[in-house]
DNA sequence: TCCTTTACTGAACACCGTGTTGACTAATTC
DNA sequence: GAATTAGTCAACACGGTGTTCAGTAAAGGA
C-alpha cells in the first residue's frame, strides 16, 4: 500500500485528498444521500467528470475510504496476532483507538445519523474470529448460541463507546477508552 | 393513535399498508439509496403519484415508519415508568422484545447493512434517560463522564444483541433474550 | 339507497443530477 | 526536453423527481 502511495502521480495524491476532504466536510452537515457529485466536486474545486474517473458514485467513494480504514485495522490485528487475548486484549485495543484518534473526523461521520450501517456490519465480521476467540478462553464452558450473542452486544457495544469518544473529540487518552472497554468487555464475556 | 386509524379511510390504510409492505419486501433486496419511489408503487401496484400524497421521498417514508416503533416504543417506556429498574429492567425488556418480535421484518432491515443509522441513533436518545437512570441506581459512585461510556456501550451493545436475535428468526424465546441482556446491562453498570 | 366527499388514477410537464464522451491543456515523470 | 498521463471543458442523452389537473372510483354519512 505505501508502494502505491509512492508510485501515485503526485496529481492523483492530491485529487483524491482534495475529494476525501471535501466529503467529510459535507457528510459533518448533510446525509450521503443528498450530496450529490455536483457540490462535492465544486467544493473540492475539481472539475465534475474528474470525480468519475476515481469512483463510480459517491457510496462508492465512501466504501473504498472505508476499505482503507479495515486495511489499516487488518494491519493491527496482524501485529498483535500471537498475543494471549485473555490477559491482554488492551494492547490491541489501544493500537485500534490510536487509529482511530489519527481518523477521527471521518469515524465521527461513519458513526454519525449520517452515518454508514454497512460500516458496522463490516466492522462486526472483521473482529468476529477475534472475538469469539476472545470470548471461548474467557468463559469456555458456554453453549455455541450464547457466544453469537455475546459477541454481537461486544462488538455493537464497543461501537457505541467509540462513537461515544469521538463525540467527545476523543478527550479522554486512548488508554483510559481502552481500559473502560476492556472492562465493559470482560464483563459481558463472563455475563 | 387507535383513534386514527380508525377514523382512516380504508383506502388510506390500504395504501399505506401496501406501500410499507412493498418497502420491507424491497430493503431486503436492495440499499434504500437504490431504491425508487417508481418502482416501489410498481410493486405495491399504485400510482406513482399517489406515494407523493403520503411522503416526501423513500427516507421521509422509512423516517414515518420509525415514528410509529418509536411511539410503541415510548409507551412501553411508559407502562413500566414507575417500577424499580434495578431489580426489575428484564419485564421492560421483554415488553420491548415481545414488539420487536411482531415486528420483526422491519427491525431486521433497519439493522441491517441496508439499515439506517438514524435509526439507531433514535433509539440511543429515547432510552438515554432510562438508562442512566439505571446506571446510577447500579453503581451510584461513579464519575458522570463514565455514565455516557457504560451507556453508549449499553445502548449500542442492545441493539446488537437484538440484531442477531432477529437476524435468526427471533429463534430463541423473548425472555431468554431479555434474561442474557439484563444480565450483560448489569455486567457493564458495574464494570 | 342516494349523495357528498375524498382517495386514487393517468398523463403530461419542467427540472436536475447522472454518467459518459472527445478534443484540448497542463502537470509530472524519466 | 519528450512522452505519458491527469485534469479540464462543453456537450449529450437518460432517467428519476416532484408537481399539476382533469377524470374516475370508492368510501362513509344521512
Amino acid at each position: 500500500m505505501e508502494n502505491q502511495t509512492k508510485k501515485e502521480d503526485r496529481r492523483v495524491r492530491r485529487t483524491r485528498k482534495l475529494l476525501t476532504q471535501a466529503l467529510t466536510e459535507l457528510m459533518q452537515h448533510k446525509q450521503v444521500k443528498e450530496i450529490t457529485v455536483r457540490e462535492l466536486t465544486d467544493l473540492a474545486d475539481m472539475n465534475r467528470g474528474t470525480f468519475y474517473l476515481y469512483y463510480k458514485d459517491i457510496y462508492d467513494m465512501l466504501e473504498s475510504i472505508e476499505d482503507g480504514m479495515f486495511q489499516a485495522l487488518n494491519d493491527i490485528l496482524q501485529r498483535h496476532e500471537k498475543e494471549n487475548l485473555v490477559k491482554q486484549i488492551e494492547p490491541v485495543l489501544r493500537d485500534i483507538l490510536d487509529f482511530i484518534e489519527e481518523n477521527q473526523e471521518m469515524v465521527r461521520v461513519l458513526l454519525s445519523p449520517h452515518g454508514d450501517m454497512n460500516f458496522l456490519h463490516r466492522l462486526n465480521d472483521v473482529l468476529r474470529e477475534k472475538c469469539l476467540q476472545y470470548i471461548r478462553r474467557v468463559s469456555p464452558d458456554e453453549e455455541e448460541t450464547s457466544f453469537d450473542y455475546h459477541y454481537s452486544f461486544i462488538v455493537f457495544g464497543t461501537a457505541g463507546l467509540i462513537r461515544a469518544w469521538v463525540n467527545r473529540n476523543c478527550a479522554e487518552p486512548a488508554e483510559q477508552i481502552a481500559r473502560l472497554a476492556g472492562k465493559m468487555i470482560q464483563a459481558d464475556s463472563l455475563a
